[in-house]
DNA sequence: TTGATTTATTGAACTTGTTCAATGTTTTTA
DNA sequence: TAAAAACATTGAACAAGTTCAATAAATCAA
């Protein structure tokens, strides 16, 4: 089972934790075009894709979305601010394609902190690899050019890129549409 | 003593606790425009500001300058990429003005982690407040023009701003900074 | 306190990216 | 399977931001 992989890869437990653990996950599919959350709602789960490709999103005051990042199968999923302060979200996660998601309530998680110590580091060590790949792209964003940024999204992520629109990208790398078109034709004129 | 504020506001420990704890730190004075890490180096310590100001930063295959964050009194600072997985820093961490950081080891983190298990709560709860700020800046960099992102910096950080140059400034807003120029003069002509 | 360095401002020409509108293509849905 | 909706491409006019070079102002070091 796919989560139980993602967590071994991570931290050692037992047979008997990571059961305990994962049976504190609750299935849920969300067909395409279906929304998990909402702007406004309280994020009450923090999830895990076992199937499928979700988009996190958020529509700026022009009513533009970028999007925060695409969770494909083996990805955790939550509006982490919403979720841990217990405040309503600025985002939307939508699912692209069919998809079967694992969810942990905030209690549960919290159960799972006092009761299997290790956890706390599991979340610890995970959220510290977020936080450096939010920082390279962060650093990314401010110094290389659009053209550059595709190509890199292309290299890092060839399988996932398949599955997505133009428009899809062009939202995550902070571009129009347009452009991003323009960029295709002439990446592909000088192959 | 600010570093026990600091850690008092995320977790509750007894006194012989954090006392234990913040003995684990190396006090370090950084003069002015000297570094307390460069590229390449490897990041062996995890820093709280206890006076000054620092820049972390990086060079982008141009040479151009791009401000990941300031550190000022209270905040951390690492590189926690080349900290955790002891690899070369793409990052330089440098005194704006005279500082004093206090440092502690991985191998005092790591023994922290295992003899205070707060501790490990403390860094997972720290790290996901940065995660919380990086994901916002993502959308912030996505969505606004300079103009708007400089206005909400100054009035994000009215107390750092007066003590950082046009220049720095620049560097963390991703733009030159003769158009930093051109948007004070646009901005101070409207009031 | 002067000379050197860093910082800030400005203009002109240029590059990157946006917006809008039109058109063709693909995918979805009924 | 036809109609509707979403997607991709293109061009033209525009806006945002860069680059370079010149100049003035502020700060630093000896």
């Amino acid at each position: 089972m796919l989560l139980r992989q993602n967590i071994s890869k991570h931290i050692d437990l037992s047979d008997k934790e990571l059961d305990d653990f994962c049976n504190l996950f609750q299935n849920k599919s969300v067909n395409k075009k279906d929304f998990l959350l909402r702007e406004g709602e309280v994020c009450n789960f923090e999830g895990f894709v076992s199937k499928g490709l979700l988009r996190v999103y958020h529509l700026d005051n022009k009513g533009v979305e970028q999007v925060l990042y695409f969770a494909q199968e083996n990805w955790w999923i939550a509006d982490i601010d919403s979720f841990t302060n217990e405040k309503p979200s600025r985002l939307y996660i939508q699912a692209i394609e069919d998809s079967e998601v694992l969810l942990i309530s905030k209690k549960n998680k919290e159960f799972s902190y006092s009761h299997i110590p290790k956890i706390e580091k599991l979340f610890r060590v995970m959220t510290q690899k977020t936080h450096i790949a939010l920082q390279r792209r962060i650093l990314d964003n401010l110094s290389k050019t659009a053209d550059q940024r595709y190509l890199d999204f292309i290299e890092k992520y060839p399988k996932l890129f398949q599955r997505l629109t133009n428009v899809q990208i062009a939202a995550y790398l902070g571009i129009s549409h347009e452009f991003l078109s323009k960029i295709r034709r002439k990446i592909s004129s000088k192959k």
